[in-house]
Parts: structure tokens; C-alpha cells; sequence
DNA sequence: TTTTATCCTATCGGTTTTATAGAGTAATCA
DNA sequence: TGATTACTCTATAAAACCGATAGGATAAAA
């Protein structure tokens, strides 16, 4: 199940990629905009910050706006950040991969086997989606 | 994040179809052959059990075995009954739908959008799975 | 120097997950 | 019949995670 987390900072994206680019969007107008809870959507939008997405202007007249086009954000990076791993077992992750603790042979495990279909599946479905495909016109 | 009942569930149906068909293997075999808590996989052997996937002989030479012949056992319904819907968010879901609380217009949504496309994609690979596949010879 | 709005940390209640304990029931075999 | 075996079921509990809130610190602007 996608987070709520995951959820609020993908809206509140695509909320300020149809924003004219570079002006500040402050969290209250956010918030209220896509129905969530303003102090939650607050931690989102940190860590979307300090992860490199957003830029932040303190103040009167700040807020957060987007640092790059929303054609060159891909889902694979947003989800990384707010959901973590893309793949549904570490043993076939690819940037946070663990061995699993039983299953001595990794080639030879049923659900390691499935889970690369589906893990490739969804990669594909990420990488083929930028934030700028996500924006309704 | 697939949970340890749905991994545990899927490892103990594929040692069941590597088996001679028919003949019932008991939990403790299972369990040990799979590095799984007994007790903990004995609850989730009952819930494919009361969901139609297993028959359960008691007594001595008793134990599980499946109902089906594992080539027909298509990896969406196993997914289903151990995890549960396998859209990320409700309001994707085929056979859990439910509509967003937030959200005036799921189709201007971006996490419907794209979650759209996952679920499509995820429900692809289930369905070209089915148990046999995922046995290694 | 006051206002505005982001920044940061701590906490908290609720739910889910994972696992264990133990009593109960049914089948087999001697 | 009686003992053994092994599944059935319910209850419980520790741990982890999630969603949300509180409150103060900090920085920019007016």
C-alpha cells in the first residue's frame, strides 16, 4: 500500500509543477489545495527539500517551488525518497539491497524470482513517468 | 514492502508443488525446509487452507497438501489472499475499490494516473505467473 | 522589531505485523 | 480402546510503522 506520505508529496508536486515555475508556494495554500493536513504536508515538503527537489524561501512571499523541469523529475527518484525501496523484497532491490536471512540460494527462491518480474515491471512504469506526464491539462 | 506471510505463504506452496502430488507433508517439514517459524507459518497454511488452495489430512501421516495442479494456480490469487489488494491505493483497486476521501476528480489525479499504470503493469506479471513457474527444475 | 513562513525535534495514539502459547479436535495405529 | 500424531483455533503480546500534532527555533521581509 502507497503511503499517505508517498501520496501528499506526489500531489503536492504536481500542484507546484502547474504553478508558474519558480514562484514560492507557501504549504497553507498547498495543504488546503489538495485536502491534506498542513503540519504533516510540512515534514513532506522537508524532506523533499533536503533531498533536492524543492527550494524553499523563508518569509513573507516564500514557500516552496520546484528546482528543476517536471520533465526532468522521473517517479523513479520521487518514490525512492518518499515510498524507499521500489522493490517489494530487498534481495532484488537494486539500491538497497540485503541478502535474506533464510533462502540459501537466492536463484532458486520462488518469491525472489517473482519479485524481479514485478520489481522490473514497476521500474519500467517509473521511468517512463516524469512529473510533467503527470500533470492533467 | 511484501510481508513475511505472503513471502512465507508463497515458499511454503512452491516446497508443496515440488512435491509428489497429493501426498500430505507436514508443517513441521515444511517449516524447517523453509527456515520459517512453525507456529507462524501453521496459521497462514490454515488461511490457504479455509481459501481453497490446501487440503489438511489430521493424524499421524497427515498434513497439507494442494488442491490444484500448480499450473493453475495464477499468482493473482495467491497475492490476493496473502497480501491482499494489489493496487497501491484504493482507488485503483479491481476488486477493493474505494474512493479517496481528498480527490474531487480521481482522473485530473497524478497518483491515480500513475498508479493506474503500476497496478496494470503488477497485475500483468501475476498473471503470467502461475506456481509451476516460479518452481526451479 | 514585528510579522511571516519555513525549519526542526519530539512525541503520541493507533494500527499492523510477526510471533508465541496453549488448549482443543480429529485421525491413525497398535 | 487408548496413545500418539498433527492439524485447528483463539488469545495474547512485543515490536515496528504510520499518520498526525505540538511547540519552539530560525531566517527573511516589511
Amino acid at each position: 500500500m502507497l503511503s499517505k506520505k508517498t501520496k501528499y508529496g506526489l500531489k503536492a508536486l504536481t500542484y507546484l509543477a502547474s504553478q508558474s515555475k519558480g514562484e514560492p508556494v507557501q504549504i497553507s495554500e498547498i495543504a488546503s489545495h489538495e485536502n491534506i493536513s498542513q503540519k504533516f504536508l510540512e515534514s513532506i515538503l522537508l524532506t523533499l527539500r533536503n533531498t533536492g527537489f524543492l527550494g524553499s524561501k523563508k518569509g513573507k512571499g516564500g514557500g516552496y517551488y520546484l528546482l528543476k523541469d517536471p520533465g526532468e523529475i522521473p517517479m523513479t527518484t520521487v518514490i525512492r525518497v518518499l515510498e524507499g525501496p521500489i522493490a517489494m523484497v530487498p534481495c532484488v532491490s537494486l539500491n538497497f539491497y540485503e541478502k535474506c536471512d533464510d533462502c540459501p540460494d537466492e536463484n532458486k527462491c520462488a518469491v525472489h524470482k517473482l519479485m524481479l518480474q514485478v520489481r522490473d515491471s514497476v521500474l519500467e512504469v517509473y521511468r517512463n513517468n516524469t512529473l510533467a506526464d503527470l500533470i492533467s491539462e
